[in-house]
DNA sequence: TGAACAATTGAATAACTGTTCAACTATTCT
DNA sequence: AGAATAGTTGAACAGTTATTCAATTGTTCA
């Protein structure tokens, strides 16, 4: 009923809306997981190189210039976080990308960061 | 000419691409930097709330549940990263969003996140 | 001037993260 | 079966990060 601000609020109609409006926990969580699986510049580039098409773990590791471990636990990275998915034919394993939003959200972040002051 | 690969490429064509098409070293930096910045609840928490309007200080500690001190420090990096600007009028001082390309992000993002499987 | 308040700062700590190395699995080909 | 290749895994390490605490700055107001 009250609010038991144990301070001077400086907007208090502001606080409840901005609190109200907050998505749930589980959501900011979520929100917050997938862009850290892209804040990192080996994955980011990995998902770059996968916007050209499928590309198998030692291609990636090329492109990128990682070995291979190191690839394939960010790949399983970007997999746990379903934004790639895999594909077994003999003894290479071909990533892709799992969703289309991806690609939009790189491309308008790309824009911000590219974007003149 | 032609190409140093130290193992059997199953794609070439398709890494020469990925490699002629990725951004600078500077770039996928900065982008992933971006992405960093927002992949923790509590920048992001800060980020949605100023979605609403200007919020000061104490009123953002209000909103996140966090003490002034944590609040303040993640304000600093959302600062250094453009993502906040501040103002300071008497004692209090205020927070906003420095760019609009952040809401899209944000939306985008939180679209992906929301979306059925 | 001094008390009260808003905010920042720096040091300290605990937890997390990315890469490497070495060992391992799985598949193909002779 | 055995050698070769693609990929994965786990441990270890070095580096980074978020929060807390205590101290500090800067502003207002009595």
């Amino acid at each position: 009923m009250n609010k038991p601000y144990l301070y001077d609020p400086q907007n208090p109609e502001l606080i409840e809306l901005a609190i109200q409006e907050m998505p749930c926990e589980q959501t900011t969580d979520s929100l917050s997981q997938f862009f850290k699986v892209m804040g990192d510049v080996t994955r980011l580039k990995l998902l770059m190189a996968l916007e050209k098409g499928e590309l198998c773990a030692s291609d990636l590791s090329n492109i990128v210039g990682l070995n291979r471990s190191a690839i394939s636990h960010q790949l399983k990275a970007l997999k746990t976080a379903k934004l790639v998915k895999s594909r077994k034919e003999g003894k290479t394993v071909y990533y892709s990308l799992d969703d289309e939003h991806i690609h939009s959200v790189l491309k308008v972040s790309l824009e911000h960061i590219l974007e003149e002051d």
